[in-house]
Formats: structure tokens, C-alpha cells, sequence
DNA sequence: GACGAATTGGACAAGTCTGTCTAAATTTGT
DNA sequence: ACAAATTTAGACAGACTTGTCCAATTCGTC
């Protein structure tokens, strides 16, 4: 394990201050002093982290986003894949993990650091959905008014049950992650599908 | 500023490693051995805050949710107004951000702890929750398959504009929090709402 | 095989933090 | 006003970290 991803993981794990040294260098398998050789201090050790996850999970999130069914034949089915395939490599993978809680963690700490990850991550990705759901809307297939907030409501609705299992640190089943997109895509649907069966049946959801 | 409370802003700000005790007494304006007098030693003092913002939350979420519309006037903006109470007055409060942050911080290392937080906290507001959607839509103001699911997606969407805020510690304006609810609200009931009103126009929503 | 570069283990100083102790000062109850 | 309980300031030992230094060893490359 490379020292950059042996910090990840005790950074993750101790927090800024707990964070030792010695602990990363055992963990990479390296001296301690290969890890000063490196990368110079604590704190540069710990920036040169954020930037690392930050772009690996960049680079996750949009080649999944060009994945989007832009045609889709059955609307459901393919935002439901889609979501899965996001959900399980880019939020719930180790990457998408450890950058969520160092944010939280320390965000406070480097606000320039984390407002660089703010525009690059959740800024731009926000914009590439909201693209893609305009254009969705200009095809007829949804009834939006606002795309920037259908994209938010969108990846908050396919992870509202993933939410509790994300504060805690852990990660969900692949059968809990399916759960939540396929009531997430159901409801989104719901709010925003053109509509066009009469019939008043409310979609059965998956049971929680 | 009693000990537990100037131990609670502490801990959110420096982590529990760094947390200093030096500094909380400084904060609370008593000694230090005064500290160790009171909670024993740092574990402690960590275990009372965390059951202290447990309990002051719940008290504040519960008397919240005693609120809620059960005989809505009118659905949306009685709605909308019970999550703008919700959220000011439990979610971006004080207390409110303090926990989260130290459960997301700190939720590993204390397991049973926090998982009796889930229990009292999330677990009872869910289910709260849904049952009192379950009345509405016996009412035959909602149509709605799995209460629970609604409830926990109805909180997923009125926070859906405030999470970034949240992650990087935040505390939203009045105004952030209203927009939210009401997006949120709207687009629940988009997909919730018995169907009445033929007319198509997709609801305007706040400008994000 | 030989040479330069990188890595290692360990020692090290300087600083920080926890938790304890004590004697003096302050507050509280009566 | 007095006695008991609490609080305070400060010193203190023990442990732990960071970051540096150095001599010995290993590695990659020619």
C-alpha cells in the first residue's frame, strides 16, 4: 500500500490530530523516515491526501456520469443502473468514504482546500446532472422546472436510506444500495415523469 | 458556559484527539482539576457530552414532531412551515450540528454508544414521522405506499440544498433554509400528493 | 560487479498532553 | 460568623509525538 493511501486510511480512522506517524509508515510498510523523505511534514502529508482522493473520486464520478442514460428505453430501469453503478464506485467505495469524513472532519481547518474540492466535486457534478436531466426534459421524457434542483433532489432522494449508514462509517449491502435507488428513482419519478398512464396506482416501492 | 457545553464546542472543533483539557476548562471558565473533579477523565467528559446532545435533541425533535399538520389547511405551506421549525430549531442548531459532527467524527470508536443514539434519535423520528404521514394519507390527503420510506425521503428532500453546508460545518442562512423546505416540500408532494388538480404546470419552484 | 541513490532503524531534543497531588483560597450552608 | 465542601493555581511524573540527524544497508542501473 502506497504511504498516500496508508495516510487515507489513518487519517480516516484517528482523525488530524490522532493521526501518527509512525502508524502510517507501519501501515505503508515504509520507515518513518521515508515518509518525511516524501512528503515533508504532517500537514502536507495530510493536503497531499485530500488532493489525491479528491481526484480519484472527481475522475469517478464523471466517467459514471457519461454512462447517463441519455436515451433511455425504460426511464426506471436505466436511472436505477445508473445509480447503482454511482453509488457503488464513487460514494460508497473507499475513495468516496475517506474524502466524505475528512471533509466533515477537518473541513473547518483548510476552508481553501475543501472550497477547491467544493467546485471540482459536488459543483461541477451537480452541473454535468442537471445537464443531462434538461436534457431529458427537452426530450419530452420529464416534467422539470428548475434542473439544478432536480439534480440535488435527485442524489437525495437515491441515498436518503443510505444516510445513517454513512454518518456512522460504515458501508451499505449492495442489496441496501439498490433498495435506496429503486425508491429513490421511483419517487423522483413520480415528482417529476411526464405523465401519461391515468391509472392512480401508486408505484409499490421496495420494502425497506 | 457550563463544562459539558464548552467540552462539546471543543470536541467538534479540535476532534477528540485533539481536544485539550487545558482548553475546555479555559473555555468553561473553571480549572482544570475541576474538570477532572466533575467527569473523571477525558473518555468521560466525552461519553457525558455526547449523551447530553443526544438528549437535548431528541427533547427538541419530539416537540417538534408534536407539531406536525395533522389537519393541514393548507397541505404545503403548513408543510413547509413544520420543516422550517424542524430545521431551525433541531437540525442547524447548536446542539444539533455538535452531534453530528461528533458522530461522524467519533461514531467508530464508540459503537454502542452512537448505536443507541440510533435508536432514540433517527429510529423513533422515523417512525414518528411516518405515522403521521400515514394519517394524511388515510386522510386522503397523501397517496403513499411505504410510510417509513416517505418519511425518511421527505427528510432527504427538505435538506437536500443544505447538505454541502452540513458537510463542510456550516450553518445555513434563514433564508437557505426556507428555499430547501420549500423545493423540498413541493416536490414531495409532486409525487405524494392525491392527484386533483388536471392542470399540467409543473409547481415554480425558489430559485436555487 | 560497482557505483550512486534511496531506504532503514535507531537515537535524539523539544514540545505537548494526561492525570495526580498539594496547599491555599473561595464559596456554601447553617 | 464559622465550619465544611468546593475550587483554584501550580508543580509534577510519565507517556507520547513530531521532526531531525546519521551510519549502515539495500536497491537500481550501468
Amino acid at each position: 500500500m502506497s504511504v498516500v493511501d496508508a495516510a487515507a486510511s489513518v487519517f480516516c480512522r484517528e482523525g488530524y490530530a490522532g493521526a501518527n506517524i509512525d502508524l502510517i509508515a507501519a501501515e505503508a510498510g515504509v520507515s518513518r523516515q521515508t515518509v518525511y523523505n516524501h512528503h515533508g511534514d504532517k500537514e502536507k502529508l495530510f493536503v497531499a491526501v485530500v488532493r489525491d482522493l479528491t481526484e480519484r473520486c472527481n475522475a469517478g464520478i464523471f466517467a459514471t456520469i457519461a454512462s447517463f442514460p441519455d436515451q433511455p428505453t425504460d426511464l426506471e430501469a436505466d436511472l436505477i443502473a445508473f445509480t447503482v453503478r454511482m453509488n457503488r464506485n464513487c460514494i460508497c467505495n473507499r475513495d468516496g468514504r475517506f474524502l466524505r469524513k475528512l471533509i466533515q472532519a477537518e473541513g473547518e481547518r483548510y476552508p481553501e482546500l475543501f472550497a477547491e474540492w467544493r467546485e471540482q466535486g459536488p459543483g461541477r457534478t451537480w452541473s454535468a446532472l442537471a445537464a443531462r436531466f434538461a436534457r431529458l426534459a427537452f426530450a419530452g421524457h420529464l416534467a422539470i422546472g428548475d434542473p439544478d434542483v432536480a439534480a440535488r433532489q435527485f442524489l437525495a432522494l437515491v441515498n436518503a436510506e443510505l444516510q445513517i449508514t454513512f454518518m456512522l462509517g460504515g458501508t451499505p449491502t449492495e442489496e441496501e444500495v439498490l433498495c435506496s435507488a429503486t425508491n429513490g428513482v421511483r419517487t423522483f419519478l413520480s415528482a417529476f415523469a411526464r405523465k401519461k398512464s391515468p391509472a392512480g396506482k401508486p408505484a409499490a416501492l421496495v420494502h425497506a
